[in-house]
This record gives C-alpha cells, structure tokens and sequence, in this order.
RNA sequence: GCGGGCGUGGCGGAAUGGUAGACGCCGGGGACUUAAAAUCCCCUGAGCUUUGCUCGUGCGGGUUCGAGUCCCGCCGCCCGCACCA
C-alpha cells in the first residue's frame, strides 16, 4: 500500500464494475439462506437525485450490506415511482412527451444512484409507467372489481371552468386556478372508487401487530381510520320530513341548540328549490377548495332555513334548522345536532349567530349555572340541566341515551368512521387507464385479461389544458367485449398511489404473465424493513395495507401486513443564502456553490459583497439551498457523501447540510486509509484493553445498525479509531485495524474494498463476514463510582466492579471532597446504586 | 381548524430516572515546515471571590434521595389533512 492518498475517483467506478461483474447484489429467491427484504420508498423520476433520497437509500444500503455480513440473503431493489403530475407539467413547458422525460430522468437517476454504490439488485428494476408493471395493475384492479372491491360513485373535484379541467388540490392556490386564476368550483363527476373501508376494522386491529413501527405513525393511522361510537337518530321537522343526525356525545342532547346540515344535505337541496337566499348560499358553500383544511379554517357560516327540528326528548323545544358550510357530507349522514356548549365548531357558530349556549357538563352539580370561558368544554364531567340524565357521569348518559332511542325507535348506537373509500380516479393522462369500457347496452364492462395492458396512447398533445385521453381523436373508441357494439373507453387513470401500494410485491417476484407468483413473493414478504420520509405516514401506507389485505380478499396473495418494520427518516436541511430585491423587496435566493461562507458570514463569490444567511430549512428549489450529489461525489468521493449522511444526526430527524461536515467526513475517509495502512499482519503481543475495546464496539456497532441508531455506530467508530491509532503495534492493534474495515465496509463499501484488497485480504469485502464478538471482553473490571452529597455530584472513584454496598459506602465515606461536603452534618441515608453511583443524603 | 412530532454548548448531537454535553464540526493555542497545505498534540457550556464554587437541557409548576428523562400547564418550530409524490 504504497499510496499516502485513497483517491475516490478512480476507486470508486472500480469496485462499483467489480460489485456489478460478480453479480453481488442479485437476490436469490431460491436461498436457503435466512431472508431480509431492505427496502426504502422508491423516487419519483423528477431528473436528478436530491440529496434526501441519498440520505434515505445510505441507511436502507447500511443495513443491506450489514446484513449480508451477517449471513442473510438480501432483497434490496430499486425502481421508479414514474406516473405522475410533474410529467405532464414538464411535458407543457418543455413541449417533450411525458414519457420521453420519464425514461430520460431514470436513465440520469440510476447514473447518479450508481456512482454511490449501492448495493441495489439491479436485475428487478421497475418503472410504474411501463405496460409491463401497469397491465398487471390493470389486472389487480379487475380481480378487484370482480370481488365487490371497486365501485363507482358522484364525488366532487376542483374544476377549473376557463381552462375547462379538473385540477388537483396543489394546482389550487387561494382558491383559485394556478394557471387560469378562475375561481374553483366543486363540481361532481362520476368516479371509482376502492372499497378501502371493507377493512377499516382490519386495518385498525393490524396496527396492534406492527411492533416494529413508530408509535407516532400508528397513531397518526388510528387518528386518521377515527373509529368512533355514537347515536343515529332521527329529528322530525316541521315542514313534515326528518333529518337523521349522528353524534358521538349523544350525553349532551340536552344541550342542543340548532341542528346544522351540509350544502349538499337533501334537507338543503329541497329548501334551495324555493328560496334563491338558499341557493346562493349553497353556491357560495361551492367556492373554495374541497380539501380538509380549506373547509375547517374557512369562516363558519349557516343559512337559517326557517324549519324547525322536534327534540326527541323535550317536546316544548324547537331548533332552528341551519345550512352551515362546515358540515362534511361525507362524515355521518351530513347532518349534526349542535351542541355549542360542548363543541367548539358548534360553539363559533353559536356565537356569530347569537344561538342558545347550554351547559350539560359540569363539574360538579353546583357548577351548573357557571359561563364559558369563551370556548366549548369537551372534558368529562357530569350531567347537569339534561332532566332525566341530570347527575350521571358522560359515558352513563351516553349509554342511557342510546338506550332509550333504541327502545322508543328514534335513534340507534352507531359505529362511524372518518376513513372514507378511496377515490382512485383521475382525470389526467399520465396513469394507468382504468380497464373498463363502457358500453350503451352492457353499462360498466371490464377489459378481458387477455387483452391487457391497456396501453396508454403515445400520439397525444399534452400542451393543452384538459385529459388528452378524453379528446384523443380514436383511443377512446372501441368495442364492446360482452356484446361487440360500440363502446368507450374509460378514460380515468388511477391514482399514483394505486401504483407504490404494490411494487414492493413486483419486487419479490416478477413473473411475465401475472403480476406475482404468490409462493415466490410469501418468501420475501413482509418487507423486513422499510425506510422512508414520515409525510408518508398515512396514505401512502395506509394504502398500501389496504392493497395487501385487498389481494388476500381475492386470494391471490397470503401476506398480512406488507411492512413489518417501518422507519421514517428526517429531511436535509440547508441554511438560505439570499439578498432583497431593491425593487420590490422580495428575496433573491443563491445557491451554495454561489456562496463563499466565512467564520462571520457569508459573501456572494461573483462580487464578495456580503449576503444573507437565513433559516435551516428542508431544501427546496424555490429557495435554491440544495446541493448536487454528484457535485459532492465528484468533490469528496462517495464514500464520504455516505458517512456524512449517516454521522451526526439521528436518522429520524432532519439533518442539516454543512460544507465543514462533508470535508470533516472526507478528512477521516483519510484518516482511516493511514490507519490501514499501518496494518501488519505479522504483529506480536497483546493489548487487553485496546481489545476489550474492539470487542466492545463491535457487539455496540451491530446493535446501533441494527437499530438503525447510525450516528451513535458513527460515533463508536471515532472512539475505536483513536485508540487504533494511539495503540502501539502488536497483534490486538492488528486485529483492531481489521475489524474496524470491516465495521466501515457497510457504511464506506469503496474504502473498505480498496484497503481489503491492500491487506491481501481474500475475495471481496461485499462478501465478507462480520467480526465474530468474544464475549469475555466485553466487561471492563473497573468501573467509576459517581459520589453525591444530597443529589450533587462531589467526586468519582474508580472501584473494582461488583463491590458490595457497604464497602462502596465507606469508599464514598472516605472521599475527602465527601467529607467537604458533609461538613459535619448528619447522614440520614446512603442511596447506593451499585457499580454506578452513592448519594449521601444529609 | 384537526391530528402527529420536536425543543440539550457557537453548530449537529450523546445520556436503562443515577457523573449533562460522549462523538463530530466550528473556534483558539502549539508542534512539524524556508513557507504553505496536509498531519499531530492541547484547550473549548456560562459565570465567579478559580485547591474550588454557583448556574445550566424552550418557559412555569410538580413527583423523587436524585429529573434532559416521569406528571400537569404554557411557548416556539416542523410535518400531515384524502387529486403533490
């Protein structure tokens, strides 16, 4: 090893074309080997790698390669997430067909992807825009259809009425169009939808199995399914019809001061019909976006309708009846009872409207007169102004209310919940069509297997607003498969998410005449673990439990659960470098590479003038604090872009980008080829301590990768280095120095490869085995003894481990900085934890 | 608005209820060198009356012999909210 430099751009490519050549990296299903199946969330082929997707594939890459080590048959693919928006966006600007950007991006990504190293099975590539990977989609969709799974129902879209197209709720700002500026409307089309509810139960209860998943994602999913228990019931109105509420504190129907109902509620329709007031009103609930938020920050708003409701248990009280713009007609039945006291939307309501506020729920039967404190209490209590509930606590009076509609036919307890079916269609090009024809006489007829995929067409103008498959002048036109008269196609494709709720399953097995081999695919699955972004929290994975359990419905694949270990990693972040535009104030954002950034500062390199150094924040285009992996690979080499995406930070939070950190990085990729080397295989003696050491860090170093806790095997790697590299040579310093390669090989693959074949090492380090841990040196037998007086550290003693309490006593005892301490005053006791600590307590 | 999370030196962070600040970065001092780079060594939470003492983990309370860690109440920031992926 007479090289004094590891020179990453000619080592690199080198063993990359080794790894390739020997095929490393290529699973095979048939091993008898013990299986692991790493994955991490595949990209979107945007066109270049961001700096994230790196820090996310150098953790799944980590544990890949450890476990390799480690004796399993590794699963670790790669594809792409390829349908989608941006295509269609780049195809308008650039005037490039979305398919010839898709396929160009990949072809740069995977470039990028490979001058990392990855140990990727390269051989199982998808992309979700290929017929071969969205006919078997199309597929799956049928079987689904075919088992009472897919249906189709009216729902509302954000139509765009001057460039006549649906637009998604990202291409709405301000309630307005992103291109156009019209003012959205909500306008209702015929969609499909899959029937993700059938399951809501399964999907709740499977969350209980998920050891190995955050507690916050759970969570967020639990939230997000929102199984509740209530009360059906019916009011009778005064114009002669009922509207059926329901309610989740049924405990405070005394406290119901107006009903409300949705602008899409049948109660408002028929009222809108002889009351333009009513109508304009209902048009004005329209404007305005569809999603969750928009609807629940949007101003409270109600239309009295001049009908009253019956109280079903006070026959003296009538409610008004309102139109009010924040009841969900999807939730329920699209119509509550009002309990402003008790509910906090109710309780706004009431206010601006100046209705009745009831207080049912106290906390003691003497607080029943006590006001508002200008908001709704949701607490427990007990019952207060409710006649026959009046004394019980909030769950008694749930359970009585509920009793008593029951048997008086009013009303009945009723599960709810806020997961709502899956709308799956899309009015948009870039998709997988949705294999149905619909024909005049058949109605909704679904494609013959065999005469899948269908295709997307390649003669389109995507330039214009509007879904091209819709005005493509003869895609949409064909024949019947039931009766052979004349039909059209669907022109709807399906959701992305539709497309990732299975590639990990394509992944496994990937025959070509059906979308998976069940018994190939069970032997990969679950995925061991799987890594990626938390904003993935819920409907990605949500979705893609729901497409498991779906396959299962239709027997097509025994799998339970897709993901046994989920981890969600944090965002890179970067600080902003930007300077106010003298016109009109706005900021102009710099790149970094534009940035010479000093020890006070920062100046602009084109003319050294000083420049602002705004907030770390997740890098995004728009305010240009990204930095280029390539530009970082070809600077520093790979291996040190990876060991700084693994140092530092935890890998769930966000870690920020430093120019220091990656020289830092590159600086120790140096280090450690010195240190290797000064390897001699031949060295004699023995070092006890640098040894325990070895072994300690390698049993530490398993257990933090294992736990997916890099920066803490990062940080144990410093420690061991330094000891290395102080130790005098002799047959442990040896052992150390090898061991330490081999702990690095997962984390810096080309470093470790390089000095392996320096050291006359055999084969290569891909294939090597992890270090074997001797545990008789994992224990040290000395420790240091923490000494307090009344909780404040005085001293520490190092003790030979294992003392008895009493003889650790008296050490403490003897301590003179103890004795200081004490100054004469009395013990009143010893708290002694052994081996760590003695508290005297005076 | 609803749901979820995070908060520790100049910075990233470490710490089974038991020595707060491991490890890295930045900064300071020194060695080597004609010089520089590279490398190596030492120092580096704040304050003070500096053998040592006091304060210190977003803020205010509490539990405990002992709290960054547990409990209650706030503040700030971030993520998700069903057609972005």
């Amino acid at each position: 090893m007479s090289e004094t430099r590891f020179d990453p751009s000619q080592a690199d490519g080198r063993w990359q074309r080794a790894w390739d050549e020997g095929a490393c990296f290529e699973a095979d299903s048939s091993s008898t080997k013990p299986k692991a199946y790493v994955l991490e969330m595949f990209p979107y082929p945007s066109g270049r790698i961001h700096i994230g997707h790196v820090r996310n594939y150098t953790m799944g890459d980590v544990l890949a390669r450890y476990k390799r080590m480690r004796g399993h048959e590794v699963l670790h693919p790669m594809g792409w997430d390829a349908f989608g928006m941006p295509a269609e966006n780049a195809a308008m600007e650039q005037k490039v067909h979305p398919g010839a950007w898709t396929y160009q991006n990949i072809a740069n990504m995977k470039a990028q992807l490979k001058r990392l190293g990855f140990a990727l099975d390269w051989s199982r590539e998808v992309a979700t825009c290929d017929p071969s990977y969205y006919g078997h989609e199309q597929a799956l969709f049928i079987d689904f259809y075919e088992s009472g799974l897919v249906y189709r129902k009216e729902s509302a879209v954000n139509w765009d009425p001057v460039d006549q197209t649906v637009l998604a709720n990202e291409q709405v700002i301000d309630g307005r169009g992103w291109r156009s500026g019209a003012l959205v409307e909500k306008r209702k089309l015929s969609q499909w939808f899959l029937k993700i509810t059938h399951f809501a139960q399964d999907l709740l209860d499977g969350l209980d199995d998920l050891k190995n998943w955050p507690d916050k994602v759970k969570l967020m999913q639990e939230n997000w399914i929102g199984k509740s228990t209530g009360l059906q019931f019916r009011f009778d109105l005064s114009d002669g019809d009922h509207v059926d509420v329901y309610s989740t504190r049924p405990d405070t129907i005394f406290g119901a001061s107006f009903v409300a109902v949705a602008a899409d509620h049948p109660v408002a329709q028929k009222v809108a019909e002889g009351s333009a007031e009513a109508q304009a009103f209902i048009e004005k609930c329209r404007e305005g976006g569809t999603t969750a938020e928009e609807l629940e920050t949007a101003e409270k708003l109600g239309f009295d309708t001049g009908i009253t409701a019956q109280h079903p248990l006070d026959p003296a009280r009538q409610l008004p009846v309102y139109i009010a713009n924040f009841v969900l007609m999807d939730y329920g039945t699209g119509a509550v009872m009002a309990v402003p006291g008790h509910d906090q939307r109710d309780f706004e309501f009431a206010t601006k409207y100046d209705l009745p506020i009831i207080r049912v729920v106290a906390a003691s039967a003497g607080d029943a007169a006590k006001p508002f404190d200008g908001e709704a209490e949701t607490g427990d209590g007990i019952l207060v102004n409710s006649g026959p509930l009046d004394g019980m606590g909030v769950s008694e009076a749930k359970a009585f209310v509920i009793g008593r509609a029951e048997s008086e036919g009013w009303g009945e307890g009723k599960t709810v919940w806020r997961l709502r079916d899956w709308g799956v269609s899309r009015q948009r090009y870039w998709g997988t069509p949705i294999p149905f024809v619909h024909c005049d006489t058949c109605g909704v007829v679904p494609v013959p297997k065999d005469q899948l995929p269908v295709t997307l067409p390649e003669d389109v103008d995507v330039s214009i607003p509007g879904n091209p498959l819709e005005r493509h002048p003869t895609w949409k036109h064909t024949s019947c498969p039931k009766c052979g008269g004349k039909a059209v196609r669907e022109t709807d494709t399906l959701d992305t998410f539709a497309d990732s709720s299975w590639y990990f399953i394509r992944f496994a097995s990937q025959p070509k005449d059906k979308p998976f081999d069940a018994a190939e695919a069970a032997t990969w699955l679950p995925v061991d673990q799987y890594i990626g972004g938390i904003e993935h929290a819920i409907l990605h994975l949500l979705y893609a439990r729901f497409w498991t359990r779906a396959l299962k419905h239709v027997g097509k694949l025994d799998v339970a659960e897709p993901f046994a270990s989920l981890f969600t990693q944090g965002m890179v972040t970067h600080e902003t470098y930007s300077r106010r535009n003298e016109e009109n104030g706005q900021p102009v954002y710099f790149n970094p590479s534009e940035v010479e950034r000093t020890s006070d500062g920062a100046t602009l390199k084109a003319d050294g003038q000083p420049i602002e150094i705004g907030r770390v924040i997740k890098m995004s285009k728009s305010k240009k604090n990204v930095v280029d992996p390539d530009a970082i690979v070809d600077s520093y080499g790979a291996d040190a872009v990876r060991w700084f995406m693994l140092s530092d930070s935890p890998p769930e939070r966000d870690l920020p980008w430093s120019e220091a950190g990656i020289e830092g990085c590159a600086r120790f990729v140096q280090r450690l080829w010195r240190l290797f080397g000064q390897y001699d295989a031949g060295a004699q003696g023995e070092d006890k301590a640098l040894a325990r050491k070895v072994h300690q860090t390698i049993a530490a170093a398993a257990g933090d990768i294992e736990g997916l806790s890099f920066n803490k095997a990062v940080a144990r790697i410093y420690e061991l280095t330094a000891a290395a590299e102080k130790a005098k040579p002799s047959a442990s310093r040896s052992e150390a120095i090898r061991t330490i390669l081999l702990l690095i090989a997962p984390m810096m693959p080309h470093l470790a490869e390089e000095a392996w074949a320096a050291m006359s090492g055999t084969g290569l380090v891909a294939e090597a085995a992890w270090p074997e841990v001797d545990e008789a040196l994992l224990v040290d037998d000395e420790t240091t003894l923490a000494v307090q007086v009344k909780g404040k550290l005085r001293d520490t003693l190092t003790v030979a481990k294992g003392l008895p309490k009493d003889q650790l006593e008296a050490l403490a005892l003897g301590s003179e900085k103890v004795q200081r301490a004490i100054d004469g005053a009395d013990i009143r006791k010893i708290i002694v934890v052994p081996d760590r600590l003695v508290n005297i307590v005076i």
